[in-house]
DNA sequence: TTGTATGCGTTATCAA
DNA sequence: TTGATAACGCATACAA
C-alpha cells in the first residue's frame, strides 16, 4: 500500500507542491500556465495520484461524509422491516450523487443516549440524518441543532421549538385515513395491531390515527382488538391469533406495518376466516410484495425510497448552508386498495 | 460548531498536550502521576472533549472505518431484495462492535470499472467488503489484493490464483438441492426462473446448480422453462406468465429467489393452478415472509446476517494482520421444507 | 515525570 | 506565474 503524495507529482512535474494543489483543484484566477498545468496533470495521471482525503478534510473542516443514524440496529428490525432499506438506497442515492459518502450508525436499543454525538464531535461527518429517534435521544438531538450542526431528523414529530429541521410523513393522518376506509367500507368493528415500543414517535402516531378516526365516527375503542407485536410478520401473526382468541368478533384489521399484516392474514387463514369476507385488512407500507400477498393487501403507500431523497437533500442543502426550513411534512400517499378489505359490508 | 481541541485540554489542566495525548490513551510505561491522570481527565470531561478522528487517522494510518460495496446501488436491488438489508445488519453490528465505522458505497450498474479504488488510494478507509463484484471489476480487486489492501470478497467463485480473501456460500451446490428435492418427490418437469443479469457469479451458480441437478438425474433441459427476472416479485410473476403461456406443463418450479417465488406463486394463482398440488414451488433465501407466504414457502435457507458476520470477522482479522486465509467455503444452509412444495407425486 | 519538536498530507496565505 | 511557509489536530521520538 504506497501512496502517492502530491510532493511527489510536484517533484515529477518539477514544480511546487502548491502549484500541483492549485491545479488539480482548479483554483480560479491562479493563472496557470497551459503548460505547468499540462505537465502536473501528466504527472498526477502517470503516478495515479489521489489526493488523501483526511488531509484535505483536516485542513479544509468538510469531510464530504454523512451519517445516518438508524433505530434498532439490531437485526431484528432491519431483518424484517422492508422500509428502511429501500429509506437508505435512496437516501444514499442522492448523497452519492452530491459527491457525499454515507456512514451507517445503527442505533442499538442498548445504546446509552445521546451516544451519536460523539461521531459528531469527532468531526468525521458534514451533517447528520435521524431515522425515527428515540425519545431518549431527543436533548441530544437538541443540543447538536442549537450547536448549529446540519441535522435532519426523519419521521418524528418533535416539538417545534428546538430548531430542528424535520420532515415526514404525517403517520397520523395517514392511519386515520387508513382506517376511515375500514369505516367507508362499513366496519364498525376494526381491530388495530402496532408497535409493542412506544420508544418512536411514529409508532404512536399511528394508533393515534386509528383511535382518531374512530372517534370521528362515534365507534367506541374496545381495548382486546388493539394487539402489539413488533416489526415482524412472525409477530403479527402471533398478536392476530391471541387476538382471535381473548376477542373474536372483528370484522377488520388495521395493522401496523404490511409485514405485520402478512403475518396476521396468515393467522386468519389458520382460524379459518376468509379475507376479505370474514375480517377485511389494510396494511401500511406498500412493500413490494404487498401486491402479492394473497388476497392481495390493500395498504397505505409509503415512497421511503423517496423520503430518503427528499431527507438527504434536505440535509445537503442545510450543510451547503440553506435556510434550516425547520418543518416540512410530505403529502400524505394514497391508500392502494387491492382485494385484502373487500368491498362494501352490504 | 465549537470543537474542542488537546490543547485547550492542556491549558485547563495545566499540562502539555504530549500529556493529554499520553493520559488519555492510556500509553502504558509513561508513568504518568495519578494526580496529573486525574486533572487531565477532569479538564477532558469539563470541555466534553473527543479527539478529532481525521487528524488522529491522519498520524496513525488508520481510519477505523470499513467500506461495504454493494451492487446495483440503484433502488431496484435494494428494494426487493431482502438478502442484502439482513446482510448489512450483521455486518454493521460486527464492525461496531469492534470500533469500526461503516461506510456504505452502493455500485451503480453504470458506475465505470473499479471506481472504488479511489476510496481506497483516498485514504478513508482500513478494508474493504465486496459483496457479489461485478465482473468487470474484478481486475481492480486482483490489483487491491496484490498491493496488500485488506480486501474480503463475499459471494463470488473468483478464481483462486489472486491472493483475494474470498468468503462465500456454494450457490451451486444449494441450487443443486433444491433442485434435486423436487427430483426426489418425483418431479421430472422442473422450470427455473433466475436471474437476467449475469454480471454477478451467485446469480449465474443457481442456474448451474439446477442444471447440475437435472443432468444427474437424466433429465433433459427443457429451454421454455427457464425463465428471467430481476430481483423483484414483479418481475417473477411477469416471468412466470410468460413461461406458462410459451410452455405449459411443468409440475414444479425453482425459483431463484423468494421474491421471485412470490410473484410466481401469484400467477400460478391466477392462472388456476394450484400450488403444490399443480405446480409446487422451491424459493432461495428464506425470507422472513417465506414462511407466510401462501402456501408457505419450501425454501433454501441463507443466513445472511450470520454472512455479513463472518464476511466482517474475517475482514477485522486481515486488518489486524492475520494470515489471510484465501477460500471459505460456509456450510450450505438446509432447505427449509414447507407446503409450497407438497408431497412426493405418487 | 513532563515538555519540545517534528511529521502526517493537505490547503491557503503571502511574498517574490 | 510560482514557491516558501504556516496552519489543521493529533501522536510520538527524544530531550530535560
Amino acid at each position: 500500500m504506497t501512496r502517492v503524495t502530491s510532493t511527489q507529482v510536484a517533484k515529477l512535474a518539477g514544480v511546487s507542491r502548491t502549484t500541483v494543489s492549485f491545479v488539480l483543484n482548479e483554483v480560479p484566477g491562479m493563472g496557470i500556465s497551459e503548460e505547468t498545468r499540462e505537465r502536473v496533470l501528466m504527472a498526477a495521471r502517470q503516478l495515479g495520484y489521489v489526493p488523501n482525503a483526511l488531509a484535505r478534510s483536516l485542513v479544509t473542516g468538510a469531510t464530504k461524509t454523512v451519517a445516518l443514524l438508524l433505530p434498532h440496529g439490531d437485526h431484528v428490525h432491519i431483518d424484517v422491516d422492508a422500509y428502511i432499506p429501500r429509506f437508505v438506497a435512496g437516501l444514499s442515492l442522492t448523497c452519492h450523487t452530491s459527491g457525499y459518502k454515507v456512514l451507517l450508525e445503527p442505533v442499538a436499543e442498548s445504546n446509552r443516549p445521546g451516544a451519536f454525538v460523539d461521531l459528531v464531535d469527532s468531526g468525521r461527518i458534514d451533517g447528520l440524518i435521524v431515522l425515527n429517534p428515540r425519545h431518549i435521544d431527543e436533548a441530544y438531538l437538541y443540543e447538536l441543532a442549537g450547536n448549529g450542526f446540519p441535522l435532519v431528523v426523519f419521521g418524528s414529530n418533535l416539538p417545534e421549538q428546538h430548531g430542528i429541521c424535520r420532515i415526514g410523513v404525517d403517520n397520523r393522518e395517514a392511519a386515520r385515513r387508513a382506517t376511515a376506509h375500514l369505516i367507508g367500507l362499513g366496519h364498525e368493528r376494526i381491530a388495530h395491531i402496532g408497535f409493542a415500543s412506544d420508544d418512536y414517535q411514529v409508532v404512536r402516531d399511528r394508533l393515534l390515527g386509528y383511535r382518531q378516526a374512530l372517534e370521528e365516527h362515534g365507534i367506541g375503542e374496545r381495548a382486546g382488538w388493539i394487539g402489539y407485536g413488533n416489526y415482524s410478520a412472525q409477530s403479527g401473526y402471533e398478536a392476530m391469533r391471541a387476538m382471535l382468541e381473548r376477542a373474536p368478533g372483528m370484522t377488520a384489521l388495521f395493522a401496523g406495518n404490511d409485514t405485520i399484516a402478512f403475518g396476521a392474514l396468515a393467522a386468519l387463514r389458520e382460524a379459518g376466516l376468509r379475507t376479505p369476507e370474514d375480517v377485511a385488512v389494510v396494511g401500511y407500507d406498500d412493500i413490494p410484495l404487498a401486491a402479492f400477498a394473497c388476497p392481495a393487501l390493500t395498504t397505505m403507500r409509503t415512497d421511503p425510497f423517496k423520503e430518503g431523497n427528499d431527507a438527504a437533500a434536505t440535509l445537503l442543502r442545510v450543510i451547503g448552508g440553506g435556510p434550516p426550513e425547520e418543518t416540512s411534512v410530505m403529502e400524505v400517499a394514497p391508500l392502494i386498495v387491492r382485494q385484502s378489505c373487500g368491498a362494501h359490508l352490504r
